[in-house]
DNA sequence: CCCGTGTTTCTTATGTACAAAAAACTTCTA
DNA sequence: TAGAAGTTTTTTGTACATAAGAAACACGGG
């Protein structure tokens, strides 16, 4: 059976928007809840009918009304909310940068579902879909290989990387002044010195403004192949993120530099400045990368 | 249920094996057998069972011999030897070449199904590992959009193209003499002049030496995204190759023509030289390619 | 005790069933 | 009659069953 964690994700938004309602304010129509919470006029409607139930939405068809007398309502444990396709890719990431697993070893479908509590076809549909991030091989004869998160897997990444942000940074740097991505890049500089200025406090918001100036960077001139390779960078940097904590501060104060130096190169628009930049902010970014590897060899 | 493409084609190879040896020849083990055919022990022993029913191999347990007084056995009928996944990537590619869908279409995958005569799993499972290939796109909604084979599509896969090919043709002009690549390439060297020498007959020879040729490049400093990528190439030219018969002969022969002064340039090991032979095959490659495209202008 | 076959167990590929969610269609009312 | 709710139809996501095929285990003869 499908998964409604999509109804559940949305009823939690849903009484978000209610409880900012006062007793007898109106509801809005299915349509505009629908647009608003992102789902299917099908699905407002089951969550209508569930409000109702609990008593924070009175009346039926077009006359409903919010009911503030009602007691609380406790809205559904985060956890089931999120969708089986997120919980599974988390699931085999720790799975895989826990050392649960060594490169080279066979996956097993049915012990993967059994350990992640999904049905065998949920990871067979996983696998298939993340196999293009690179950490997993298919073999001739069926099944799978773990390749894992090696020193080599970060050396060839990088070294794609670099041959694309280069390109991008290069594009970036000849666009016409009346483009709108120079009035973005400002912006982005701004948040990079106010990040700065908090550093002590906020250097765990570094990851997602650091995934937002490399998509920008990427946005010059489009590219589906370098967008597609750029998720690949999202999801390694994502967990790695949240896995390497060591020198956090540090690193993140560091590369915050780094940023700065590459976007004041872009905004110089010299060649040879934006190269630069950009290569010594990767150069230290796979350093940080290699050195969480799960190789035995460090260099 | 599995089909048993698998059985089927071994069963073919094994009555090409078994129609060499004379009558009252002994069968090879089972070990051997299914090293020989490339399957498991337990496929070989259901061949044996079925040539023995047959009466072309005669005996049991390890005193088995070939019988070959028996009628001719019928081999199974090509077209069920081919794995159900090749079989749907074929009609999916015709369904999308021949203009069935328009680039943004939606994909309907009870749709596919029925037409391509089987189950929805299957599709479902083609179009997950068919992502990676940059045709379609899934919707966050779920479900797929059709990108097509288009004109953007093309320049895209020719920007990565050059950017990979350059940076592999000069990583592999710094090898080493001694490295065993270059009489590698001086053996396709010779293959592209023997054909060039029959280009009026054997013409359609040339898709393969071309994958060859440029895998060959490829292989001199590996990167498993570079490799990747390559996949995406070959799949296109190969589908490329099949459709496209417009002067095939002239396009081909100017082809190899082009690689063989890449090929003298690599052996030159003059940067320069590799770098501008290198550019000039792929510019005429792309403008063959970007002719096929499904869009409206063709500038 | 090594090589080979016989036997059993495990794993994957594929078909079918069914609920969630989306989309299309219909009806109603201000 | 436009927009809203009611209803029906499609489509997708997930579970489960079963046969093909691989792999592991067991045993016997030289």
């Amino acid at each position: 059976m499908k998964t409604d964690t999509l109804f559940k994700r949305a009823f939690n938004d849903a009484l978000l928007l209610t409880s900012r309602l006062r007793d007898g304010d109106p509801i809005p129509s299915e349509t505009t809840l629908a647009a608003e919470l992102g789902v299917s006029r099908t699905t407002v409607r089951k969550i209508l009918q569930t409000l109702t139930e609990e008593g924070v939405v009175a009346g039926a068809g077009r006359s409903r009304f919010a009911r503030a007398s009602a007691g609380e309502v406790l809205p559904f444990p985060e956890a089931e909310t999120v969708p089986t396709s997120v919980q599974v890719e988390k699931q085999f990431m720790e799975w895989m940068l826990r050392g649960d697993a060594k490169a080279g070893a066979l996956i097993n479908e049915l012990d993967l579902a059994r350990q992640f509590k999904v049905a065998t076809t949920v990871i067979r549909e996983f696998l298939n879909s993340f196999q293009r991030f690179g950490l997993i091989e298919r073999r001739p004869s069926g099944g799978w290989v773990l390749q894992g998160f090696t020193h080599s897997f970060a050396l060839e990444l990088f070294e794609i990387r670099e041959m694309f942000e280069l390109r991008s940074a290069r594009e970036f740097s000849s666009l016409p002044e009346s483009s709108p991505l120079w009035h973005e890049l400002r912006r982005l500089r701004q948040e990079h010195l106010d990040l700065l200025g908090e550093i002590e406090t906020r250097f765990q918001d570094f990851s997602d403004l650091d995934s937002r100036f490399h998509r920008l960077v990427n946005t010059a001139v489009p590219n589906r192949f370098i967008d597609g390779f750029f998720d690949i960078i999202t999801l390694i940097f994502h967990y790695h993120y949240q896995w390497n904590k060591q020198d956090e501060r540090e690193r993140n104060e560091v590369a915050i530099r780094e940023h700065l130096a590459y976007i004041d190169a872009l905004l110089s628009q010299s060649r040879s400045a934006v190269a630069s930049a950009c290569r010594k902010h990767l150069a230290s970014a796979r350093q940080t990368l290699i050195r969480s590897t799960s190789d035995a060899a460090a260099g």
